[in-house]
Formats: structure tokens, sequence, C-alpha cells
DNA sequence: GAAATTTGTAATAACTATATAATGTTTTGG
DNA sequence: CCAAAACATTATATAGTTATTACAAATTTC
């Protein structure tokens, strides 16, 4: 079972989130000081650490940087709604992404999910994620940022490109439009899903022999898109 | 799984050394003497060695040399005390970088990754790092540190020859402005990236033809800039 | 230790990519 | 075959990035 670290003073609040997360079947520990919550870290093999920014013994960022110093666990901040500001200093601190007190229950599972997920990602492609990619007619080479149809250079902008590359890289499988905002946009993005819509249609458009035909880039009616091997 | 090999005498400094890699997913080697460490690089093959200076057999020095006989592997020299660091960039003696005891983890890790990349590409363009590097009309001569358009020198400053060399080595390949500052810069630099547009203005009024539209260095929007071959 | 050069920073001007909205088209289920 | 939903297409304003300039701080040279 997947093991997550909550890092919180207030029990209540650590309990509600441990409640959440058991209903999504996580498992979870509450530690309610920096100090226990690092131990824990040392004695228990963890997915991820939900930190609380306040803390009695040492503030959040502190915690952050000294988990930083061991591994590079997912680390969602959990903060009280009027210290965003700060917030911003935290994920410059090594924290993976941050959420406002009082939260939603939903959007804390999704971010705690997403994150889990993008880590495994990270690890298991970790060797081979600059390596190009050939389909067909297509080459992409992550490192030149480059794409090639034909042998020709195609110039894509830089959203275009991480579009395409993520597609590219898990070949056949669906995404839908909210998971393609959030992996390729990122958590804070919270816009309007048609963008997505938007950049594959000039993907398609710079790629694809006939964009109203396109045999890289489909749609799938209902869910999504998928890249086509 | 990339190994490494850590040669140092102090076990609990060695042990430390090994537990931080292993959390980054690397493997280690522990040799405690010079003759040791070069028996283990002959008997495996390592990404990367970490070299203390001192060691009870023979000095840093002498064993850096020794392993330079055999192998351009990168080697990080990890030394006692902060003032020997100027001393012994200095001497050149074939390391490739040095860090200083007690050491930032994350330091470390940021360097023994860099090393081992910065490794990889002069590899996979079959490029020494003192050859020269010849791309259209220009001539970069690493050595003398000069820098010729059409057969013409033009003087540029060490950081504006540091920043041409390293982003001419890895042509076609985009570095954002925060690499660049990583690895120009040095891991110690945390000035604003804006440094870099400035330099690499520079950099373009001295060997571009016409400025605002380089013909050598292009800029990647929204990701960063890159040395066009 | 003064002068000259290099380097970093800050301010603002110029520019590009991209989000969004509005409108048209295709698909799908009843 | 119709209506509703999902997607495609297009145009445009804006947010965000980079270029440029000028100046201050640091470093090197003499």
């Amino acid at each position: 079972m997947e093991k997550i670290l909550i890092i919180e003073d207030e029990l209540s609040i650590a309990e509600l989130e441990r409640d959440y997360l058991e209903l999504n079947h996580y498992e979870a520990d509450i530690a309610a000081t920096g100090q226990e919550g690092l131990e824990c870290l040392k004695a228990n093999s963890y997915r991820l650490v939900l930190l609380d920014l306040m803390l009695p013994d040492m503030d959040g960022y502190e915690v952050c940087r000294k988990i930083r110093e061991v591994s590079e666990i997912p680390i969602i901040m959990v903060t009280a709604k009027n210290e965003d500001i700060d917030m911003i200093r935290g994920l410059g601190r090594g924290a993976d992404d941050y959420i406002a007190k009082p939260f939603n229950p939903n959007q804390l599972i999704a971010r705690v999910k997403a994150h889990i997920a993008r880590y495994d990602r990270l690890v298991s492609t970790g060797q081979n994620k600059d390596e190009d990619i050939r389909i067909g007619d297509l080459l992409i080479q992550p490192v030149t940022r480059k794409v090639f149809v034909n042998n020709e250079e195609r110039t894509l902008t830089a959203k275009e490109f991480d579009l395409l590359l993520f597609m590219a890289s898990s070949p056949n499988q669906v995404f839908s439009k909210e998971h393609l905002l959030e992996q390729v946009w990122g958590f804070e993005f919270y816009g309007d899903v048609t963008t997505v819509t938007v950049h594959i249609r000039r993907l398609r458009e710079k790629i694809e022999k006939d964009p109203s035909k396109p045999e890289y880039i489909g749609t799938v009616w209902g869910v999504g898109y998928r890249f086509k091997r």
C-alpha cells in the first residue's frame, strides 16, 4: 500500500487529511513536529509528504530543505490562505506544489495522485528521457528541442514542443484535456481546457500533412487525444 | 545503474557520501586507499570518481594523475578546508571540480549529475575538451582562449569566453538561463538570471555580424538559448 | 591605490507566444 | 434525422519573455 507522511501539528486537520487519503486507499502516518517528521522519513518509505507550513519547532521551509538534502520525494505544502506570497518561496525551496487550507478534498487527492505519478515517470524514464523519439516520418529531439518531419525541420513553440513530447513519450495512450493541462501546463495553471484544443490544432498544423486528417495526433471522441504510433 | 567510485580513508565520510548517492539512484563503491581505488577502477566501470585529497598511501594529486594516465572519467576532489580550494584550482592537476568538506549534499549530487552529463556530451560529440571548435566562420581555441571570426580575432572577456565555449561544446542543444548560470557561473552563484541575458547580448555584439539577427547564438523562446551549428 | 576593465543589476522598450472568446463544424445518441 | 455535445478553427488582447540601454559594483591592471 502507498504510504503518505503528514507533517501537521493541528491534529484535527491531520486526521481530516488522513481520512480522505484512506478513503482513497492510501495509508497515512501523522507527525506533529518537523523533527518527528524527519525521523518518520528515516524509518519508513513514503511516496509523498504533506507538509504544513507552520510547525511548532521549525517552519515548513526548514523541514522542506532538510528533506531535500536526502530525498527527491514529492512534497506538497499545506498553507493557510493568506500566506500565499510565501508559498512561492516554498516552491522555490524544493516543494513540488502547495495547497491552501481549507482545501477541497478532491483536489488534494488529485494532486497527491498526480505527483506520485509524475515522480514515478521521472524515476522510471530517468534514463532515456533525453533520447530521440522516432515515429513514422517524425523525429523528436528532446535535447535540441527540434522536430523533423521527413528530415525537414518544423519550428515549434515551447508549449507546442512540450505537449508533443509529453504525448509522444507515451504513444497510443489517451490523455484527457484536463490531464494534459495538469501535466504539461502544471498544477498552478487554472485555465480553460480549450487551451489544449487550440494547441493541438496548432501542433497538427505544423506536423501533419493534412491537419484535418491527422495521422499522428488522433482525437478520441468524448475522451481526449492520443499520439498514434 | 550508474556507478560512482569513492576514494576516501575516513569511513564515516565515505559512507555519508554513499548514502546520499544511493538516495539519488547511484551505486557507490568505497576504496580506503589510493592503491585500492586504482584497482577498483581497473576492475569496474564507473561514471565518476569522488577523490579525497588526503589519503594514507599517496596524496590525491598523485591518484588523480594516475587515473588520468588511463581515463578521462570525471573526477571531483573533496578537500577538508575551503581555503585549500583556491590553491588547488591554480594547480590544474586534471580534476574536473572541487568540493569542500563539510559539503552540502544537494550540491554534491548536483555536481555529480552535471559532470556525468558533461562527460557524456563530450564523448557523444567526439570532442576533446581542448580541441579547437570550428563552426562556420567562427573559430574557438580553448587552449589559448582566443576567438576568431573570419580569421579576425575578437577579444572576449573571461565570462564571455566561458559562456561561448560551454554552449559551442554542445551545438544545437538548448540551455535554460538557469542551467547556464549553474554551469558557467557555478553552483555558488545565486544571482539573477538576467545576468545571462546581458552576457548573451554582449557575446552577440562581439561575434555576430548583425547582433539583432544572430546566426550563432539563437534564442529559443520560453526556454533559453542555443548555439547553432 | 588609482584607473581601467569586467561583471552584475535594474529599468524599460520591443516582441512573441499563448490564453481566451467567438463562431463554425463534426460526431453521437435517441 | 435532429438536437445537443464535443471538437475545430479563427482572430485578438494580453501576459510573459527577451533585448537593449545605462549605470553601479567588483575586479583586475598598472
